[in-house]
DNA sequence: ACAAAATTAAAACGAACGTTTAATTCAATT
DNA sequence: AATTGAATTAAACGTTCGTTTTAATTTTGT
């Protein structure tokens, strides 16, 4: 097996330095915007060599996804595992559910000297990205998924189930854009020149998310029933 | 001028059919994905038609953005105009604020039974499609944003520049995310059948985004991370 | 009605795409 | 040193792409 991480030796085989390069154009140019022979100039590398050592380009984007989602999801579950722990028999506040859910993510943007930078962008591109290439993709936030969803249910127990999943969507929705705000930071209007610290970065999105999902329980919405009828705008 | 929406009138003009299978089309596959000669096939119309029309590919997706993206965000500057008039002297609500912002978007997400569909799901990709077909169409956010952006200040006068910063993009990927999601409602897990409804969508994302703007100022950020935290309050 | 302009149609262009093939080089083991 | 399997190279394959060209057709103005 030549499945060796970039970092570990000074010579990047050719396989790592394909994976690189992809990774970072996949980012700037989109999937089907990046050819295989971009790529492999780029990297250095004969144009066959993606074929030879991920069968197809598909399979290389296989691989580009799958070497970072791997060690981050089990990072979050590991992060909630231990906040489950501290919690003992009682639900964790949603406060650290939250944290656990979006720290992972946020750090792993700036880490490895913000080597993974191109990864977040393309990550923030998934969802949105042709089905044809993703939905390879889309298991490995399976068991994650259902893991986390038990944790916002169990820490807001009077929460319905379509405050939870739209509660849980919405913070979705900020994780992501915060992604690629982070990536665009100094493109952006009106942006502050303190806004990129990640530890304030991720507090001001778990105090939000958390703030934003309490409030959608007992608020102003008084419409009980699940088929309940429409409510007059203000 | 051969201008005419296609719900005008019986008989869909060549540029009109072209646009609509076009707006389906990006929707589902991507700018990229979609070739001139898969949306010529599905519009009925001869391959050259498109640039006859729209002069290129391009011209092609700038037009299919515009049609959408102008009368949108009248209507949003509108809404705001209505409750800036109504909170006289005073700024108005957060609360209002945010609904003026969010509520022409989701809305027309349903409009004309359906058909604006395909259009909010390209909407929610043109965010992180390659630059190269996406920069001629930011110019539509300029102005809504600058008009948004004072409005948001002056409802939350004592947030600090990047707490407003911070809080408006929050708001942002919730709404985009929201889009994205009402598009997928019925193959997502944890759905509960009763998320469909506009009106009650729209008043939870105006209820937690609120909840979260206003949380963003004076909450206690409490955790003392490693990376010294000078946190909130500037 | 008829000429002029606008539109549609059919065919072809060159370029770029993902992939495959066959020959060659490299690294390790006998 | 010889051998063998893996890795790399250069060239070509067939397809599809966006665009252009030329001709036929429809629409419009007088």
């Amino acid at each position: 097996m030549t499945t060796e991480t970039s970092s570990a030796k000074h010579k990047q085989t050719t396989r790592d330095r394909i994976l690189d390069a992809a990774e970072r154009m996949f980012a700037d140019k989109g999937l089907d915007g990046s050819s295989v022979r971009d790529i492999t100039t780029a990297a250095n590398v004969n144009l066959a060599a993606v074929n030879y050592h991920f069968g197809s380009k598909t399979g290389l984007i296989e691989a580009v996804f799958s070497r970072h989602l791997g060690p981050m999801n089990t990072a979050r579950l590991a992060l909630l595992d231990r906040v489950e722990e501290q919690a003992g028999e009682s639900p964790p506040p949603i406060e650290s559910v939250l944290d656990a859910f979006i720290r992972p993510v946020v750090m792993h943007h700036l880490a490895e000297h913000g080597a993974n930078d191109a990864f977040m962008r393309l990550m923030s591109r998934c969802l949105n990205e042709p089905p044809t290439h993703t939905e390879q993709v889309k298991h490995h936030f399976d068991a994650l998924m259902d893991r986390f969803h038990t944790a916002f249910s169990r820490a807001l127990p009077d929460h319905s189930p379509s405050e939870i999943f739209w509660g849980v969507h919405f913070s979705i929705g900020i994780m992501h854009h915060t992604l690629h705000v982070l990536s665009h930071l100094h493109h952006l209007p009106f942006c502050p020149a303190e806004s990129a610290d990640a530890q304030t970065v991720v507090e001001r999105v778990v105090s939000y998310t958390a703030a934003g999902m309490k409030a959608q329980h007992g608020s102003t919405i008084s419409v009980k029933g699940p088929c309940g009828g429409t409510i007059s705008t203000p």
